[in-house]
DNA sequence: CCAATAGTTCAATAAACGTTGAACATAGGG
DNA sequence: CCCTATGTTCAACGTTTATTGAACTATTGG
């Protein structure tokens, strides 16, 4: 359980794949609150997610969402941080991230995308 | 099986439907093959789509790709004539289907796009 | 060393999905 | 009016999916 888990290289990330993960709303808001993390440039782990679902429901959405190149995960100690893989899908698919979380970002309420009453600052 | 079928309004076009339809190869294909289509602003009907898979399977992703506010159809006569629902799409989530059209013409080999060894001209 | 914390893995379940072929509906041409 | 071409609908199927709780692993702090 302790080394840090298999990513594909840039070069295996598949459209299709990268669609589907980002089809499913729990997955969504996950990706979501890791963009709004990029501004602070940190990331965020398994345990802030909590309020979107059970432990072992997430536990499952972020081994896909890894196995598809969304995103990455680091091993330390106990936690895993997690941040998307930005360089590698703006570089596979340009202009799509960006696309889907302002897309997103104007249908936060209808998606669910924040877990409870949290406001997120405006642009 | 005469009248046109139903399509949701722009403002219900939800964004998890909408990636979650492009997901699937074959339908990605349909609205590559579509895209394709505008630049010379005319339609593709049922048939132009068989060498994706049989009949009863193009069907059933039409009707989804309808479903989910992805493409229009109308009818006429025996023939059902489609296009992207480009201006509402653009509108709901601006740069989405550019982003996913162009990285999808950028592997269209690995993601087999054109049915038979179809070529299409370089931007 | 023990207990608590943080996550993963596994098995089980129900629902949704993609694919198939057969039957059906409709319109148009001889 | 029939025959054909074009698509849809339906039932059946096997597969994949999301979700759950229980068991497990690993690390840290006392």
């Amino acid at each position: 359980m302790s080394r840090t888990p298999l990513h594909p290289t840039r070069e295996q990330i598949e459209l299709p794949m990268v669609l589907d993960c980002l089809s499913d709303p729990i997955r969504l808001a996950i990706v979501y609150q890791l963009a709004q993390q990029e501004r602070v440039s940190s990331e965020l782990c398994c345990g802030d997610f909590n309020g979107l679902a059970g432990k072992s429901n997430l536990a499952y959405h972020f081994a896909k969402l890894r196995e598809c190149g969304v995103m990455q995960t680091r091993v330390a100690g106990t936690n895993r941080f997690m941040r998307l893989r930005r360089e590698d899908l703006d570089a596979r698919f340009p202009g799509l991230l960006d696309a889907v979380i302002k897309s997103a970002a104007r249908d936060a309420e209808r998606l669910q995308l924040l877990p409870e009453g949290e406001v997120v600052a405006a642009d």
